[in-house]
DNA sequence: AACTTCTGTTGCGTATAGTGCAATATCCGT
DNA sequence: ACGGATATTGCACTATACGCAACAGAAGTT
C-alpha cells in the first residue's frame, strides 16, 4: 500500500529523535533521512505545533515532545493486561499445542486471569478466576522468583512431588531466574506439567506470568526446555507490547 | 509559518484516537477531521506502518499504537524534573515578584532543588541542597498533605509561630489538602512566608513541591490567597507537562 | 436468503501541496 | 570583524497527496 510520504517522513524524525540524547538540530535530522533540509525544517515545526516535538529556545535544537507522554500515559491506561495477552495466550497454544493461561499476583496466590484451550486437548477444565498456591504453580514460581513478595511461611502439600521444604524452593526459585521460566513438575496436580515466564509492564515491574500446561505425557522432561523457550519468547513479546524495555531490567548501564 | 498538510493530518488522528474507547473507523475518522476516507484511509496505514496505530484484525477499527507508548517512556527517563521545572519557577517569580523553589521529599526532610531569586529581592540567600523539616515550610507541608508518609514524632520549634501541636497541625493539612496549597506563616524563618503546592508525575504520584517565598511585607496574610492561586496554577501546569492526567487524581470514576 | 446500507480499500486524473535549490538570516568560535 | 556553522524563507517545478468514483465485504432489515 502507498505510503504518505510526508506523513512516514515525520513519523521517522519522531523515531530518530527517540535515540538523541540532547536533541537534534535540523540539518542533522535532514542527513540522517536524506532530505533537504528546508523540509526537514517544516516537518519538525508541524511536529512542533502539535506538540509532537519541542524546539529549545536557545539552542534551537528539537526533541521529543509532550504530546507523546500524554497519548502514551492514556493509551497505557486504557490496556488491559488480558486484552493485551489474549494474543499472546493464542500464539502458545498454536506453538504448544497446550493450553495456556495468564495470571497475576492476588492476595499472595495465584489469581487465573485468561484461559485459551488447546483444540487438542479438552482435559483442563477452565480455572477463570481461581485462585492456587505460588509454591507449587508455574505461573506462581513465576511472581516469587521474578517479583518483590517473599516466600510464605506454609507450604501445602498437593502431590507427593510438591516442594514443601524452603531451601529446595529458594534453589528451584534461583534456577527459575536464571533461565527466564518456572516448570511445575506434577507440583500440584497429578499428571499436569506446567511452564511460565514473566510480563513486565511499561515501568518495568512485574504484572503477572503467561505460561502453558498439559498432560506429563505429553508435555515430557525431555522437551520442557523447548517449551520453556517459547513461552519465555512470547512473554518477551507481550512485555515488549506492553511497552517494556528490555533494558529496564537486564542492567542498569544508562546512566 | 506553512505546514505540512498530510503530516498535520496525521497528528490530528492521533490526537482523535485519544480519546475514543474503542478505537475509530477510518469514516469516523475521515468525518471527524472533513477529509475524504480514501485519504483517511491512507493515513492511517502510514501511521500503522510505523506502530503509531494499529488495526484491530476483526473490526478493522483503528487505535493509538505501541510506538506511542515507547516514545512516550522514553522520553519520560530523559526528564529530570529540576531541568522541566526551571520555566516554571521563572514564571512564579514572574507573576509573585518573590523567590521560587522547587523541593522533593528526602529522609523525611524537605529537599529544596532548585531556586530562582526574584530580581528585586535578594535577601534570601540559595538554599540548594539544603534539608528543610516538613512541619514548618509549605513545601514540607505539602508532601505532608498530599503525600503518603506519616506524620514524624518530634516537632522542632524555630520560631513562636512554629507549629508544634499534632492536631493543630493534621488540621493545617486538611484545610491545605482542601485548599490545594500550603502556607508558611513565619513558622521556619522569622519574617519570612511560604506558599507551595503539589507537582504530579505522569503516573499521579507526587514528585515534588513548587512555591514561592519572600519577606512578610511584601507576601502579606490579604494577598497570600492570591499568591496561593498563582502557585497553584503553576504547579498544575507543570504537572500536566510531566504527563499527570488530573483525572488520575481527583476521582475514580473510572471503570 | 435476497435486499439495502453501512463499512474499508483501491485506481486514476488533477492540481494542490510538498519538495529541493538557492538566498537570507542568525548564531558561535576565533 | 570575520569565516563556518547553523535554521529559516522565497520560489519554481513536478512529484505527491488529494477527492471522486468504483469496488468489495460485512452487518443489519425485510
Amino acid at each position: 500500500m502507498a505510503e504518505i510520504q510526508s506523513l512516514a517522513r515525520g513519523l521517522k524524525i519522531l523515531n530518530l529523535l527517540e535515540h538523541a540524547r540532547n536533541g537534534m538540530g535540523t540539518t542533522e535530522v535532514a542527513n540522517q533521512l536524506s532530505i533537504d533540509k528546508s523540509s526537514a525544517s517544516r516537518l519538525l515545526h508541524t511536529l512542533a505545533n502539535y506538540g509532537f516535538v519541542e524546539q529549545d529556545e536557545d539552542t534551537s535544537r528539537y526533541s521529543l515532545g509532550p504530546q507523546l507522554v500524554t497519548l502514551g500515559q492514556h493509551l497505557l491506561n486504557r490496556i488491559t493486561l488480558r486484552d493485551h495477552a489474549r494474543p499472546y495466550l493464542h500464539e502458545l497454544v498454536d506453538k504448544t499445542g497446550e493450553c495456556a493461561h495468564l495470571a497475576i499476583q492476588a492476595q499472595k496466590q495465584t489469581l487465573y486471569i485468561d484461559q485459551v484451550e488447546s483444540t487438542a486437548a479438552l482435559r483442563v477444565e477452565s480455572e477463570i478466576g481461581t485462585l492456587s498456591p505460588l509454591h507449587c504453580t508455574a505461573l506462581g514460581k513465576v511472581m516469587l522468583a521474578f517479583g518483590d513478595c517473599r516466600l510464605p511461611d506454609e507450604f501445602k502439600t498437593f502431590t507427593h512431588r510438591t516442594v514443601t521444604d524452603r531451601s529446595t524452593l529458594e534453589a528451584q526459585l534461583a534456577q527459575t531466574e536464571l533461565r527466564g521460566y518456572a516448570i511445575d513438575d506434577e507440583e500440584y496436580n497429578y499428571g499436569v506439567r506446567c511452564v511460565a515466564a514473566p510480563v513486565y509492564d511499561h515501568r518495568g515491574a512485574l504484572v503477572g506470568a503467561i505460561g502453558i500446561s498439559g498432560p506429563a505425557g505429553r508435555v515430557t522432561l525431555e522437551r520442557i526446555d523447548e517449551f520453556g523457550a517459547v513461552v519465555k519468547n512470547t512473554a518477551q513479546a507481550l512485555s515488549a507490547r506492553l511497552g517494556f524495555d528490555a533494558k529496564l531490567r537486564s542492567s542498569s548501564h544508562g546512566e
